[in-house]
DNA sequence: GCGACAG
DNA sequence: ATCTTGTCGC
């Protein structure tokens, strides 16, 4: 697509400027969920880098929603073009997790992400963004919080409280477990708050995190070493 | 201008 | 994100 070129472009020449444009003219885009879509195939990214940060492996894994068993997983080694800037990860990680998915031989029914989604300054964070430029449902699910206010939910698995931010309500702050810090869900592309915070807390099985984001997490850092060295 | 600030 | 072993707590 010609909107993923213009995305290339942006990040390849680290045009900090133009970025936060491109991110405001995609937010007309995010789509409205479908009817009843049922999700028998999720997918998860992480990116690890060694420590210069310049070297970027990027995993991506796709497992059953159901039974989380790993289905297909592929892997990208590159150069990072683009610095870390808060509110623009997208144009970090962005490419090579699109070069990454573009190898799945199985199209995934939702693409999870480690990161935000529409909590974000200009409502487009890495999981909304990458969830337009690819045409697929997707959810942001970040460690810690970008922007918003929010007050912390009660100690129990499933417990969530809005994030809000400007009298709007872009995320929940959910527990998916009891006595860890929760974690922060928004919309990606695709689907609604309601279900993106299921989805998450369903993929939660014993820790904080969803297990497709650990799985991608666990392989970004083993492809790493295995090139690095331990 | 100052402070905050996904990974 | 990364630099890093042992150590504190349930
Ligand atoms: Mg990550």
């Amino acid at each position: 697509m010609q909107l993923i070129k213009s995305f290339i472009d942006i990040c390849e020449n680290r045009n900090i400027k133009e970025a936060p444009e491109f991110q405001k003219s995609l937010v007309s885009l995010i789509n409205s969920p479908a009817d009843r879509e049922k999700i028998e195939t999720i997918c998860a990214f992480d990116v690890s880098y060694d420590k210069q940060s310049r070297t970027n492996y990027t995993s991506v894994i796709v497992m059953g929603y159901h039974d989380h068993q790993v289905i297909e997983s592929k892997s990208v080694i590159r150069e990072a073009t683009f610095p870390y800037i808060p509110g623009l990860l997208a144009f970090r990680e962005g490419p090579s997790i699109i070069e990454a998915y573009l190898k799945l031989r199985i199209k995934p029914d939702i693409l999870l992400f480690d990161g935000q989604g529409y909590a974000h300054p200009r409502r487009m964070g890495i999981a909304t963004m990458i969830g337009i430029l690819l045409d697929k449902p997707s959810i942001g699910c970040a460690k810690t919080c970008l922007i918003g206010e929010w007050e912390n939910p009660k100690n129990i698995r499933g417990a969530a409280t809005p994030l809000i931010h400007k009298e709007e309500q872009i995320g929940n702050v959910l527990r998916t477990r009891i006595g860890v810090i929760p974690v922060f869900v928004s919309i990606g592309n695709r689907i609604d708050l309601q279900n993106a915070t299921e989805i998450v807390l369903n993929c939660c099985t014993t820790f904080r995190l969803p297990e497709p984001i650990r799985e991608a997490h666990r392989l970004a850092n083993e492809i790493r070493n295995k090139r690095t060295g331990r």
